[in-house]
DNA sequence: GCCAACGTTGGC
DNA sequence: GCCAACGTTGGC
């Protein structure tokens, strides 16, 4: 089994939208070292901490789980969406999704600046200078050190 | 809203 | 294939 971090603007889409909606395509990943962490190594039954950025209160605020193996995003095909790549065909897809499931929110969300402060956690590529990765993959010391802090 | 640190695009 | 210009991410 394999571990994740993923990204969420929650003005947008938060744990709550996904509590209320059980389940979700995380559609819109248009970053290609994301997408090929999703499309190669993600697997059905994957654990997901989800993260808020963007935000009030940055930092993971709750657990999801994958329930499908990845499929082409529709939103690529779909002239009307924000996300729409004319570059994409069905024979040729550019861009894919996995089906996330709610499992628990967290009591309180657990703040970038503790995740930062906890000296297990300085490999986390969360916290490396720069980085702008939406999907990363986690150890599961890593993930479970987080869930910890709780 | 600012801006550093990226990633992407496109002309050459 | 290089790289300048541009766009995006995301913490502050």
């Amino acid at each position: 089994m394999n571990y994740w971090l993923m990204k969420t603007e929650p003005d947008t889409f938060s744990i709550d939208d996904l509590k209320k909606r059980k389940k979700e395509f995380w559609d819109g990943v248009r970053n290609y070292q994301a997408r090929n962490f999703m499309r190669d190594n993600m697997k059905k039954g994957d654990l997901i901490l989800i993260y808020h950025s963007s935000c009030k209160e940055i930092g993971v605020a709750g657990v999801a789980t994958v329930t499908t193996e990845c499929t082409p995003d529709k939103t690529q095909f779909d002239e009307e969406s924000k996300y729409f790549d004319k570059k994409a065909t069905k024979e040729k897809p550019r861009w894919f999704y996995v089906e996330v499931k709610f499992k628990k929110k967290l009591k309180r969300v657990i703040s970038l600046d503790e995740i930062k402060e906890e000296t297990k956690l300085k490999d986390l590529a969360l916290i490396k200078k720069g980085n702008r990765l939406s999907i990363m993959p986690l150890k599961k010391k890593e993930f479970d050190i987080i869930l910890s802090l709780e």
